[in-house]
DNA sequence: GTACTGGCTTCGTGTAACTCGAAGTCAATA
DNA sequence: TATTGACTTCGAGTTACACGAAGCCAGTAC
């Protein structure tokens, strides 16, 4: 199974701009066709799978391809022991990137829910956030 | 209570810079000392609490912006409405946000697992990302 | 008094990660 | 043959800061 720009674009939910600059950048491994279209497979799939965790993560796209890099490369003990540190701090920021997630939604739903008072009329307008609940 | 630059920058973990330029584009309201330095007080904390959650939803600046100057402006029913159906929709997607976290989340403890199996020597190291369990 | 330090100020340029649009190629259909 | 549509490259634009230079000003050190 193989995909076109826009297919494996819309497959991750970016655009087609971004992913010629992911290949462009070679953080993505890509073929060409005979036509000189960009062609992906399920290894770039994978690939991009990584990546988009990593960048979830708040990982820089400089240091994502630093770390795919180092996949690539030679296996070695310091190779493998550098992956591993960059993958355990990420995965913490990963856990604190949940927190934050929660801690916003749980914003959001009191600030919805005050709004939809206000509209229900039980209390009045406020819009002055220096009375918002925090 | 009021607090400086730097004091307000840290107690929302951003930097300096970034209140400052929020600051700049009246995003965020400021008062200043006699010495024409930025003094902000607990309206400016709550304002930033709000700024910094819709940040988190993945509002642009010029949109929280936007929303900042209808809350401001004289109330109406069309305003009232106009703020709900911002906060509903970044409600929703602070939600997605959660899940798409969590799900990051799952995959780098998945693979921080798979680092710490090679380590102990259990599983050969296997840098190809084609081969990366989704 | 003056020198120095620390923390702020403005202003202007630099950077990351896209984002957009123009102009060209190429295969397929009308 | 012409046009359509989906791709291509390339260069400029945008967002949201990030950084550094140069200046101001209050407080202490001598």
């Amino acid at each position: 199974m193989t995909y076109t720009v826009k297919e494996f674009a819309d497959m991750f939910h970016t655009t087609e701009h971004t992913i010629r600059y992911y290949t462009d950048i070679n953080l993505l491994p890509c073929k060409r066709d005979n036509g000189n279209h960009r062609v992906f497979d399920e290894t770039a799939v994978n690939w991009m799978k990584g990546i988009t965790c990593l960048k979830n993560c708040g990982m820089p796209v400089k240091e994502i391809k630093r770390y795919c890099d180092l996949c690539q490369l030679e296996e070695s003990a310091e190779n493998l022991l550098a992956r591993y540190h960059i993958i355990a701090a990420q995965q913490k920021e990963a856990h604190k990137k949940v927190a934050e997630a929660i801690a916003t939604a749980e914003y959001m739903d009191h600030k919805l829910k005050h709004y939809e008072e206000i509209l229900e009329g039980r209390i009045p307008d406020d819009t002055n956030p220096a009375n918002w609940t925090a």
